[in-house]
DNA sequence: TATGAATGAGTGTTCATTCAT
DNA sequence: AATGAATGAACACTCATTCAT
């Protein structure tokens, strides 16, 4: 019964995220378990559970490193593109990007989507919310700049983009099991096809 | 011990198909189990099992049920609509009244495209790919009526429309869980301004 | 993966209610698991499940098993007792030969009445009615011939008798943790006196 | 840091008492974790177990309260009842007023007489005693005034009440899952056929 | 063709207790 | 005297799939 060295609260919170976070990249959402975790870091289990209410809360928190990252890809894409509606469409197509480059966070975001997901955990909602005001600031900015058409809704165009960019990347994803010839799409053009409709139909 | 009556291969099939159907309305996807299906038909499992692959075959043709009932939306919907987008937009949203109407269905479907999912399932493939030539011929009629803008390639739309309006039905599902005030968006709007969005991408 | 030899049913569920007794007398009532009982038989934890509902209802089981033996001991000392109220003595003294002689079944009985368990055994409530209908039909024949009072509800007085005798064996297991010099009451002593006092009770 | 005052051991264990009865009260004994205690009372848990040897000891302790609570119940009841056998009939007939004012104490008593109950807690030893010098004078007292038996021992008796009346009350609050017809019982009804039944037992 | 008994790895969660600081 | 982070064994239950009959 060797006691491991007594951390402090917060550093041993953030250990246990960093693992579940490699964990995630190493075997994906559907093969996270607690025990890989614990396995990884040579604590005992109940360590986790003293610093989470459950494997949710756990994901949940690793998400919101995965928000952010996104988050950034938003900042980013946004500082490098031109004025206008182009603008608009690099940012949504970052969240593509992001989905190649970081596939298992995208797992992740997915996974916490589904209705049998919960969790109470407060990061994962706040950057969440980061996201969300990010967004709709920048639709009220295209608005003041004459970008888009008036009559749009910052926060439900926020909904709408996430909704449907999350769906057509979901789509593109998982096509090998639904439509026979899809194989052959090209993913990177169905992203622009989608990009292009839905800026085309927020403009003036 | 009495025998079963060996029926024909295919009324067994059918008859597997449509248990599995009912076990679905009454306990949707998540808790859907060819333990189940067996219990309901009276029949051993080992015989499910010889005429699927798996039990995500089962439910790959029991999506064909779904899917076909989804494209008789379509249709109805689109005799039902007045010529021009208002027709494209109709179509569209009754894949929206049909996840309200068939939600174990539409259930079923989300679940289809979860990447674990692993199907050969052919009527599952054969339906998909009625809707997706009967979206496509509309589109392609609207391109013709010039209604829609000429660089619309139907397939691809397909694609993006099956996309993005999976997403934001996704979306509204699990709203609960996952942005904080949503709770409030109401769902229909949100539905409109998607296909608004949509459609207005479409327009030439 | 070797395939254990297929037994019928009521022979394997037997089976497992065998070794479920034989791992109850090993390591008693609290540690009890499922794990044990699988362990025994050498076959697989699924299996038990396929017969069984829960763990509970595995103990309830072989309470069936354990209450037959009760009955048992009540009907030998109903015989080889002599008329009159000393047959009621008799029978309820034999419970507490029982509980000394089938000490794991005496706490197991105790178990089952705690308000957590839950079970929907049958054979466990059929053989609590045995029990049941043996006393109070006992004590219908005392009414007649006169032993007992006739004012006496034989089902009451069941419930009574049972519910004291078991209260009275809990506290002989239990009294090292609870008075102090109690070590030394004699338990034969006390289950004699409260036989006499109960009987007595019921005399007219 | 801020440094809890260093109270005198005394009060600090009182406190420690208090909070598990407050505690105990609210989720009962079996959902009664040290844990609880802990974070009501904004201690550390060493601290508990400076002061008590285990969980067990802590809840021996309330059981003190318990105990006396149940004392004065004997008392009041002592006190108000008619002179002769009613007194006694009054005295056992409290106990299960007891238990149905104070549920929660009935449930920890229940507990502390489980076979894996184990604790060397002194105040409970003391109350424990109380109770029984208060019955056995009673019983005693009774004796003198020839309302009882001669040869009754009031040590045994005592015994022999606490133990059957513990019974009985326990089987009243497990009887949902034990007799199938038991529902219909009339608790108070079996208390009094169960009091009657003792104190003639009892008598000349 | 049909049967159906058997498999067994997999996993989230609890909580009394310890002991280094 | 007080802290409180860490422990870790324990356990019930699921279900898709197999294969001997």
């Amino acid at each position: 019964m060797i006691q491991k060295k007594h951390l402090t609260p917060s550093i041993r919170r953030q250990q246990i995220i960093n693992a579940a976070d490699v964990v995630l990249q190493e075997v994906g959402v559907n093969d996270f378990t607690i025990d890989k975790v614990v396995e990884y870091l040579g604590i005992a289990k109940g360590t986790v559970y003293k610093y989470f209410e459950s494997k949710d809360d756990v994901l949940a928190e690793v998400s919101a490193k995965a928000l952010n990252q996104l988050l950034n890809y938003f900042k980013l894409s946004e500082q490098n593109s031109p004025e206008g509606l182009e603008k608009t469409k690099a940012i949504i197509m970052s969240s593509y990007h992001y989905s190649i480059d970081y596939a298992r966070y995208f797992e992740l975001i997915i996974y916490l989507e589904r209705p049998e997901f919960h969790s109470f955990a407060q990061n994962h909602k706040k950057v969440s919310l980061d996201l969300q005001v990010f967004f709709a600031d920048h639709i009220k900015e295209q608005k003041q700049k004459g970008y888009v058409r008036n009559d749009i809704d910052p926060l439900m165009t926020n909904y709408l983009v996430w909704g449907t960019s999350m769906g057509i990347m979901q789509f593109l994803d998982s096509k090998k099991a639904f439509l026979e010839n899809s194989e052959n799409i090209q993913q990177q053009e169905l992203m622009e096809a989608y990009v292009e409709v839905i800026v085309r139909g927020m403009a003036p």
